[in-house]
DNA sequence: GTTGTTAAATTGTATATACAAATAATATGT
DNA sequence: ACATATTATTTGTATATACAATTTAACAAC
């Protein structure tokens, strides 16, 4: 065999050559790309490996096919930009640089908005979690758990202040599955007392996040960061 | 045939088991599932059938298969939740409430921070638009673009109070990239009027975004909203 | 026991074929 | 000219087969 004879399988030969046409433009957004068929027949392959290499493509969103029509370049990348939502807890865990500090633990009754977020009957008993976080003796988040007492019975039977909540309603409840929104708000007296914000003029990130276990809500979550503290996405505006 | 004879594939069929397995934890994160050739049989399908049910779940991510080894349910050990940066000016732009109103329109020296953010020499000349977003005669966002003149440089001989300077620099520059960033921020006394925010413990979410073409950036924007306006992320807070 | 070889099992690539389903183009009938 | 029916094109699903590549297990030699 020859020397440049690669492992380099012939669909993704194909594939590569597609990638090219689309990302040079050489075939613009709309236009119709060549058929299975006349794609097997240029590169001497079955029409199934010449699909393969379409079909992955267009299930990357490259490619737009319909069945009978044909297969076309997507119109759109419309790319609405993704971000990933920080954890600056897990972060500053792995540093062993925090610290938390328990404020409040209570099992209370749900008042209706709390009842209907984690789909509970109101005034069903929930336990109601309130702590700091620290990184470096900096407070960093400010934080009230609501914990669905049938995910995690014995929870007031945990030193907590020994082990982060989180990690045990993450231990005991296992989610599988989470909803989060991000929000400004102005910190009430207490949290800005807790977060040691001096200035009356501040205002923080605050994360929510609901964490499920097949159709049932574990537990709902409050996060406070101050906002000169905590952003989320790319980190170019501080680029040297 | 029978009424219920369904047009559901059944490369679809398997997947829907193999998903309902994963997903009810009945195989657990790790565990092996069985072959391609076992499934074929079990389904009375052939190989290439099963093989496409398990691929497609492969890809999605919720298996993970070795040449030689098998296949393998996905051990996610945590997942950092993602969430989309969501553009409330073509939403509203759709919905056909939008307007804009130009605030002012220069061409200055870059500073320093700005020249370094968009990879050019400090005090290179580059555009600078301020301009107010309304939805509903409702003030939504306020925005600053800072934009290379290289990538427009007819952009002031546009007639910036009927088009969106936005939507002009996105057809003249063509993005293919963005960098994003969120932040939570005090408003400015001038951008606070702007918005028609009176009371002054008010804060914004402030987005910002850098538009790359290839290896340069075409223009740099911050984008504020009035933080009881602009959320980001799943929305079940307002739930009913 | 350790090492090297062989064999079996499993996924990966590829082909040739057949028919179904949806679309687009063409022909037909009035 | 317009509506309808037919045909051709193209993608979608499915099968049967063959061999390659990789991992794991079993076995043999030392």
């Amino acid at each position: 065999m020859g020397l440049k004879d690669q492992k380099i399988p012939q669909f993704a030969v194909i594939k590569q050559y597609l990638e090219q046409q689309i990302n040079t433009q050489q075939w613009a957004p709309g236009r119709r790309i060549p058929t299975e068929q006349s794609l097997a027949e240029t590169f001497s392959v079955s029409r199934m490996t010449a699909r393969r290499a379409v079909q992955e493509l267009a299930d990357a969103g490259l490619l737009e096919r319909t069945q009978g029509s044909g297969t076309f370049v997507t119109q759109k990348p419309q790319q609405t930009p993704h971000i990933v939502l920080k954890d600056i807890i897990r972060t500053a865990k792995k540093e062993n640089s925090h610290k938390h500090k328990m404020i409040a633990l209570d099992a209370v009754q749900a008042t209706s908005d709390i009842a209907k977020l984690m789909q509970l009957q109101t005034d069903t008993l929930v336990f109601q979690l309130t702590l700091l976080h620290l990184q470096d003796d900096q407070p960093i988040q400010w934080q009230k758990i609501w914990v669905n007492r049938a995910f995690a019975p014995a929870l007031m039977k945990q030193k907590l202040d020994k082990i982060d909540p989180n990690d045990y309603l993450e231990w005991i409840c296992r989610p599988q599955k989470t909803d989060c929104q991000v929000r400004a708000v102005i910190p009430s007296a207490s949290q800005r007392l807790a977060l040691m914000l001096s200035n009356d003029r501040s205002c923080c990130m605050q994360l929510s996040q609901r964490a499920w276990s097949g159709e049932s809500v574990c537990s709902f979550s409050i996060m406070l960061h101050p906002a000169h503290k905590y952003f989320i996405g790319d980190s170019f505006m501080e680029t040297k």
